[in-house]
DNA sequence: CGAAATTTGTTCGTATGTATA
DNA sequence: TTATACATACGAACAAATTTC
């Protein structure tokens, strides 16, 4: 059983040999025929793959393939360090899933608004040498910013509301634990389950202000990343 | 539409204000006829709330709250914040042990010593509300502090230093990661091996100098602290 | 210990909604 | 506007893991 394991196994070998960044899938329909198999299951499995960063859905177009193909991991125990102060801004990282979500009671709170109003929620993956770093769910308060941020898809999202919406951020504060992964967490980061991982959350303000306009939670493998502060 | 996603909000509200971590949702089977609605649907449902950490799938069990929710009363000793600027100066902590080291590779290199010449070690264990969370070793460049530094016993470092030494020290950098606690650790802090700690390596030099002459290294209880850093 | 009941996991089929080209 | 493609939902069945008896 689990077929739609082995069809991701399988779809990811051949997007990581035949397609490259920007590239679409073949439809959903037409690689349910091909695996014979209900339309479902293909989904589960392209699942897989955007869980892992490879693919992103667009509704009423396709599914996209994200990143580069034939980008190999380093050998682990490899060691980076990370600069804490760049959290949010952070140049390499990818969109994996974006959306309107309803804001719960801890961010409608910081973001002052109606509970269950909608939010922005982005979550992006942070790759170093093309090994999973940390995934970041970011939250933004401004669905005016909807139209813009959709295209959002590579490099620093900061940068990016800076650029075509004029926004500028600052950070407000971050907290900071450790914790062991749960299952998304190893799936995502392709960890192991036996290696904690670092856990910030970040509010982030319009500059000069006190208004929280981002809030964002980012997983990090601490066996790859060191986070450096220099004061 | 979305269901299932007004059928996840509801849910979470449920889980926040009357379970407790460990306890289980209903059976999915019950959800769904309490919503009225497929089970699939619930299960799409439950999908958001494990996406964000707040439940685990356990099959052949059931559906487990994992984290406390945020918003719950907690009960004392749950969760404590810190704040980082802080560290190495905090007021609760006490000696453990003390004496005169050989300086290794590392702290040689960092305080511009001859290797395996003598350095000041202090181990210092940190209790909040008489619970270990965090052993400190600090590494001292100066011998001429010893005859003083003997007499320290609890209370902070750095203020001690100031006030018998006339010494003013300020952080230069740190470093941070999260690992899983040696035995050592184990025992000093009376973690279980489960939970993981985080360990900051801080480096201070005399203030309005780039002079390195204490280097810190603190494993701290993840479960216990939060490091908050306000920008 | 083993069988039955319970609960989650996977797959199929079908239908309809929503976003994009 | 129409066609295409992804998104959501319903119903049924069986598999796999766990608990209960």
């Amino acid at each position: 059983m689990r077929v739609y394991l082995d069809i991701a196994r399988h779809l990811e070998q051949e997007v990581r040999h035949y397609f490259q960044a920007g590239d679409y899938l073949p439809p959903e329909s037409k690689l349910a025929k091909k695996y014979d198999v209900n339309r479902h299951t293909v989904r589960r499995a392209i699942d897989e793959l955007v869980f892992t960063g490879l693919i992103e859905r667009q509704q009423g177009r396709g599914n996209m393939v994200v990143s580069q193909p034939y980008d190999y991991p380093l050998h682990a125990g490899a060691h980076f360090t990370d600069n804490l102060m760049e959290q949010g801004s952070l140049p390499t990282s990818q969109v994996i899933s974006r959306g309107l979500v309803a804001a719960n009671e801890k961010i409608a709170g910081m973001f002052g608004v109606e509970l269950e109003s909608q939010v922005i929620k982005l979550r992006t993956l942070r790759k170093i040498n093309g090994m999973p770093a940390s995934v970041i769910d970011h939250y933004l308060a401004d669905l005016h910013w909807w139209p813009v941020v959709k295209h959002f898809e590579v490099g620093s999202l900061h940068a990016f509301l800076k650029d075509k919406l004029d926004v500028h951020l600052t950070r407000k504060s971050t907290r900071l634990r450790a914790m062991m992964p749960k299952k998304t967490d190893c799936r995502l980061l392709q960890l192991s389950g036996k290696t904690p991982i670092m856990v910030f959350k970040t509010t982030n303000v319009i500059t000069g202000t006190d208004r929280i306009v981002e809030f964002s939670s980012s997983h990090t493998r601490s066996d790859l990343v060191e986070i450096v502060l220099e004061h």
